[in-house]
DNA sequence: AGCACGCCGACT
DNA sequence: GTCGGCGTGCTC
């Protein structure tokens, strides 16, 4: 007599599973299965990881139901759950839950109501009173309900309430959020010939809605035909056709719908990929030979913006699918355009799925059930994609694996789609390629010590290799030249007396961009809350002693690190130079546009971020009007790096290349690097001759320089050198560990005592 | 989450 | 001496 082993989705359950015996009515039971299961008082949803011999415990309680009858996840998914719930410190329902379909968890509501017969209320505390008055007058009501009007202590009244019996409360499950949607089909049960004659006898009969509906069915050429259109067009209604279906004239029955996101999208023959350069064909080559092995391996594709990455990936895909095999392709959310689907879409007609926050409900949960049952040869998708239920993966994609948006920041489990899908590769012998051109610096150390396999495709293509249909296709490999870039001294402009945020430089070359009715890019690096702290004459920047990273300025001028914690006043003199010029500093986006506005009143500014997406209500919006060149300059964030084409640009500023250097981040100068390259690589795309100007205090910094450069390997050389001396990753691992309470000196003191624990265990 | 168990202050 | 507050720990 087996056990279930049941990861519990209740609080405090944790990492552990618990044991349940299996009801006889429940015998077919599997790992996999999401399944019902009291729990103290209460009932919970879990997920079955094993079936043992032994039970944990002398007592067990039985499973009480399965939520849906079929598995809903494989035993690697399963084991990959352990693993996350290991490293990332989640329970194990939380990281089986990443499995799941989307929008899978249901809520418990609770409502209350009086007992009958005790609604007098004599003697009672007044919060009791005032409750029982409320539920008396008002009917059965949710405690959310009853704090709103009585306030927040009403939980206690209620407890109070229900303890001497005068109110009772029941709880109730939530509908799923989602479920299957199935349509009904008929079909005649009889040859047509019949079913007309049928007919006959039917109409003769006065069953003029049956005989019409009968007859419509005999004169369809395709059977069986979903209900809904068969009642349209005969005219007859449901009850009609119940009837023939009673009389064993025609057949109901019930297929699953789902909706498709890619529905209106052409389903024609697979256009077959251009001739690869020299450089793609080496590096599929060394992807096909693992795929053949079947062993696995992972890859480290570095290549430039326009270097023909995607190319790789989809002849890779293309030999994954000969094979028999799936592929997994994870994109960067923001890049997870109509576009970027189209070309995987025209390697693989209606064999694309897509997977991410933008679909409703509906669309995540049917694609998910649609990829479970083996409908797609790719899976493409944001983060959460590394978990699909994609059935004999041969592959996986990461692009621009360097990208922080593969880390799940906000809730548990932190995990990382990257390395969670090397680690599911490892587990099914999958082979993964990591795309970037400017790759993770513990990923390229991983590479270079062996653990990964190097692929470089260096240069870039031009466009007609990359598009074109004649005759030299592909044969003409011409490394483009990359954008060379300024980098402007804005310590040099503040000596010069100039005070605006614009350098000398960038101001003429906007005045000229707007003269020539061309467009400009203004990239504001601003991420994180933090303000450094630096000199404005000589750029000195306020570092932790310990840990070299920058320090943050909170309120009331002091400084901290936010790596250490240590503390300490900022400084009103400069240490460095000795002049009063030490400032807080934090440009905006809306900073800048209001500075080119009043520079340029004669510029259609445009503002890019995640506020002006919110207000426009969509990224489409925004670009739209910049591709239709009513707007001159583009004002934005991030999002500008990231792999658009725009084509009249002809001018990328960045306004201030050095404020993402000072983040109190170990990886502040890694990404300032990479964002910076990525803004140089928006430029020179077209034919039209571009200009970039990187405007910084530390035109010396080797994240700077080496981004103007567009040079990787100096970065990394500097960057690993840095990480090793100081004992960074990918010298070591990092965790956060974050206190949390509602009153500050608990939480200090938590915090203090968990470090105190560490330090001790250091040493 | 919810409930039991257990240890300190206002009462018979 | 007891009732009951809510801090702590457990739920297969």
């Amino acid at each position: 007599m087996p056990y279930a082993e049941v990861a519990v989705n209740a609080p405090g359950a944790g990492r552990r599973t618990f044991s349940y015996s299996i009801p006889t009515h429940l015998s077919s039971l599997l790992p996999g299965h999401a399944v019902w299961v009291p729990f103290g008082r209460r009932t919970y949803q879990g997920v079955v990881v094993s079936l043992e011999e032994q039970p944990g415990v002398e007592r067990t309680r039985p499973v009480q139901d399965l939520i849906e009858p079929d598995p809903l996840i494989s035993p690697v998914l399963i084991d990959l759950a352990r693993w996350i719930a290991d490293r990332y410190l989640s329970t194990l329902y939380e990281a089986l839950q990443l499995m799941l379909p989307p929008a899978f968890g249901r809520r418990q509501r609770t409502t209350y109501r009086v007992v009958d017969g005790h609604d007098a209320g004599e003697g009672l505390p007044p919060l009791q009173a005032q409750a029982l008055a409320h539920l008396r007058d008002q009917g059965p009501s949710s405690p959310e309900a009853l704090r709103e009007a009585l306030g927040p202590n009403t939980g206690r009244a209620l407890t109070a309430l229900e303890r001497t019996g005068l109110v009772e409360r029941e709880t109730v499950w939530e509908r799923p959020r989602v479920a299957p949607r199935y349509e009904t089909l008929v079909e005649l049960a009889m040859p047509s010939e019949g079913a007309v004659v049928e007919a006959l006898r039917l109409r003769g009969a006065g069953a003029f809605r049956q005989a019409d509906a009968l007859e419509l069915l005999a004169g369809l050429p395709a059977s069986p035909v979903p209900l809904a259109e068969a009642r349209q067009l005969s005219g007859a209604d449901t009850p009609s056709w119940e009837g023939l279906s009673r009389q064993g004239l025609v057949r109901m029955s019930e297929r699953e719908v789902r909706r498709d996101p890619l529905a209106a999208w052409e389903r024609g023959a697979a256009i077959t990929g251009p001739h690869l350069t020299p450089h793609q064909r080496a590096a599929v080559n060394e992807v096909n030979q693992a795929l053949e092995g079947g062993q696995g391996g992972v890859f480290t594709l570095h290549g430039v913006t326009g270097s023909g990455k995607t190319e790789v990936y989809l002849s890779a895909l293309e030999r994954t699918v000969a094979l028999g095999k799936r592929g997994i392709v994870l994109v960067p959310e923001i890049a997870l355009t109509p576009q970027t689907v189209q070309r995987f879409w025209e390697r693989f007609p209606g064999r694309v799925a897509v997977l991410h926050s933008g679909l409703s409900l509906r669309e995540q949960y049917d694609e998910w059930r649609s990829i479970r049952d083996g409908n797609f040869d790719v899976v493409i998708g944001a983060r959460r994609a590394a978990m699909a239920p994609q059935p004999d993966v041969g592959l996986i994609v990461v692009d621009e694996e360097q990208e922080w948006t593969y880390k799940q920041e906000e809730k548990a489990p932190r995990y990382h789609a990257r390395d969670v899908v090397i680690e599911l590769a490892r587990r099914t012998k999958a082979v993964v390629i990591l795309g970037s051109a400017t790759p993770d610096v513990g990923t390229m150390y991983r590479t270079l010590r062996g653990d990964y396999r190097l692929l470089e495709l260096p240069g870039r293509i031009t466009a007609s290799d990359r598009t074109g249909d004649d005759s030299d296709r592909g044969l003409g490999y011409t490394p483009r030249p990359l954008a060379s870039v300024e980098v402007v001294d804005l310590r040099d402009e503040l000596r010069e007396g100039n005070r605006s945020i614009f350098s000398r430089a960038l101001q003429s070359a906007l005045r000229d961009t707007l003269d020539a009715r061309e467009q400009a890019i203004l990239f504001v690096n601003r991420r994180g809350a933090g303000q450094a702290v630096q000199c404005r004459a000589c750029g000195h920047t306020m570092r932790c002693r310990r840990c070299s990273v920058a320090m943050t300025f909170h309120e009331g001028g002091s400084l901290v690190c936010h790596h250490c914690g240590q503390r300490r006043r900022a400084p009103e003199r400069c240490p460095s130079c000795g002049r009063r010029t030490i400032r807080a500093i934090g440009i905006g986006t809306e900073r800048v546009v209001e500075e080119v506005q009043r520079a340029f009143p004669d510029a259609r500014v445009i503002r890019w971020d995640r506020d002006a997406v919110r207000a426009a209500g969509g990224h489409e919006e925004i670009l739209g009007t910049f591709l239709r060149h009513e707007a001159d300059i583009m004002v934005g964030t991030q999002m500008l790096a990231k792999g658009l084409d725009l084509p009249l640009v002809t001018l990328v500023g960045v306004v201030n290349a050095d404020i993402g250097l000072h983040i109190p981040d170990v990886r502040a100068g890694e990404r300032s690097f990479q964002l910076l390259c990525q803004v140089a690589g928006r430029a020179g795309r077209g034919f039209a001759p571009v200009r970039v100007i990187f405007q910084t205090y530390e035109p010396e910094h080797y994240a700077v320089q080496a981004a103007a450069a567009q040079d990787y390997q100096q970065f990394y050389l500097q960057e690993i050198g840095f990480r090793r001396s100081l004992g960074y990753p990918p010298f070591a691992r990092m965790a956060r560990l974050l206190c949390i309470h509602a009153s500050q000196r608990e939480a200090r003191q938590a915090a203090e005592s968990v470090a105190g624990l560490l330090q001790a265990e250091i040493r």
